[in-house]
DNA sequence: CCCGATTATTGACGAAGCGTCAATAAAACA
DNA sequence: TGTTTTATTGACGCTTCGTCAATAATCGGG
């Protein structure tokens, strides 16, 4: 009976996920109001009050969402960034995860902007306040790994008074700034982009082309690194 | 009697504003949840029937008052676009333009993630919906005409198939990313970002120079020009 | 294997807040 | 001044969150 852990807290521990599974496309597809606690409670055919032993509150189980869907983003930039490859290409490997990153969880950006309004974000548990914030972190956190190398390397120098970090904040925000745009508005073709991904693409490497770090986008095959990228690091996720 | 308006639509006109005055910072302040309907009445000492007679539910005020300040924003841009300078002076000038906006009205971007949720979102009228979109248009229409300029002017060359909406789409997506972090991330600090505003304007600035938006930013005096759009355009909104 | 102690589950209930609408008051008009 | 139209009111219905006392299940020691 005893492997640490016994079968009923096994129970609870899936419940848990189940909670989220079932959460998940409720909130995807009818947004904030249409993530119902007794709907959840229905669902999983369990009682509301257990649906509260786990979550204290429907904020709670948003921001445990996004936290689900951090941590899978901190696999996929860690591998990115492990590419082998000169420092650019290794940025444009963490690019692409962003981008796998984007299709597999369409709507992580959307969950991310609710969370963060003030009467959301101030429902949740310090807890999970901050294990969001340590994904973040840890996000940006390989982001700037790869900056500082190509600084060693010397196949970037920045400007003076400004910090690797200010640089990843740079396309951090241009990039989630681009998917959260792409995740809520519904006018993009309006406004004349036919091909938000490519174009978030072209426009992330031109930033990096300003600060001069080499080589520049017109200087290599971006397509070429791409597949490589695709072949060496997400074979899995491209099919 | 007859002026074309009688006191009492009068009256009901002011109280619309009265309504968005008072709502605002409510919202602001305490968010989604806090910006609450019978708070509102009993702020106006008007019964809740007659603020439904203005606006039909929460979310209509709310996207309303994101209209008000997404025309005050065209307003801003527009004046910024007509400063006397070459075609990167201008899009300076613009990006100023952004930052008395943002210094403005900080909570902004916090109001408009609100909106653009999915729930919420459902539940604002088509008309309002539409001037949103107009708003946003126009807005980026006045860049794509700098953009437009500078082409002709022959101060800037696009890639091949990358069109000016293309270009604006990434400076439009990077600093809405940017102000929507800084408005609603506690820990900007933390992540070594002492000062965001200077930081936002080099990164867009490394961005047109990845374009090859003549002259480079390393080219000109950007300081100077900002003192420039201040005195000769802003002056009345720095002070 | 049994029985008290602990832990988990339940769903009826209270509270909060949105939006409605029939009744009432005010304004417009003739 | 009387009639019609328009505006205001606030009590009420409804939905949904989150609670908690009662009940059931599990655990652990003898």
């Amino acid at each position: 009976m005893e492997s640490t852990i016994t079968q009923k807290q096994l129970e609870i521990q899936q419940r848990e996920k189940r909670i989220l599974a079932v959460s998940r496309p409720m909130l995807a597809e009818q947004g904030y109001h249409g993530l119902n606690m007794d709907r959840i409670a229905e669902k999983l055919q369990q009682s509301k009050g257990t649906i509260y032993n786990h979550f204290s509150c429907k904020e709670e189980i948003i921001i445990a969402l996004a936290i689900e869907t951090m941590e899978k983003r901190i696999d996929l930039f860690s591998r990115a960034a492990m590419f082998r490859g000169n420092s650019r290409e290794r940025f444009q490997a963490i690019g692409f995860a962003a981008e796998i990153f984007v299709k597999l969880y369409p709507n992580h950006f959307s969950v991310e902007q609710i969370i963060r309004s003030t009467s959301i974000w101030d429902k949740t548990s310090e807890k999970r306040r901050s294990s969001v914030k340590l994904c973040e972190h840890r996000c940006i956190g390989i982001v700037v790994g790869v900056v500082l190398d190509a600084i060693s390397q010397g196949d970037l120098e920045l400007p003076k008074g400004f910090t690797p970090q200010d640089l990843v904040f740079g396309v951090w925000s241009h990039s989630s700034g681009a998917y959260s745009i792409i995740a809520t508005n519904d006018s993009l073709e309006e406004l004349g982009i036919s091909e938000p991904f490519s174009v978030v693409r072209q426009n992330v490497n031109r930033q990096l082309d300003g600060f001069g770090w080499k080589p520049l986008s017109g200087d290599f095959d971006i397509d070429a690194v791409i597949k490589r990228v695709i072949k060496e690091v997400f074979a899995d996720e491209c099919r």
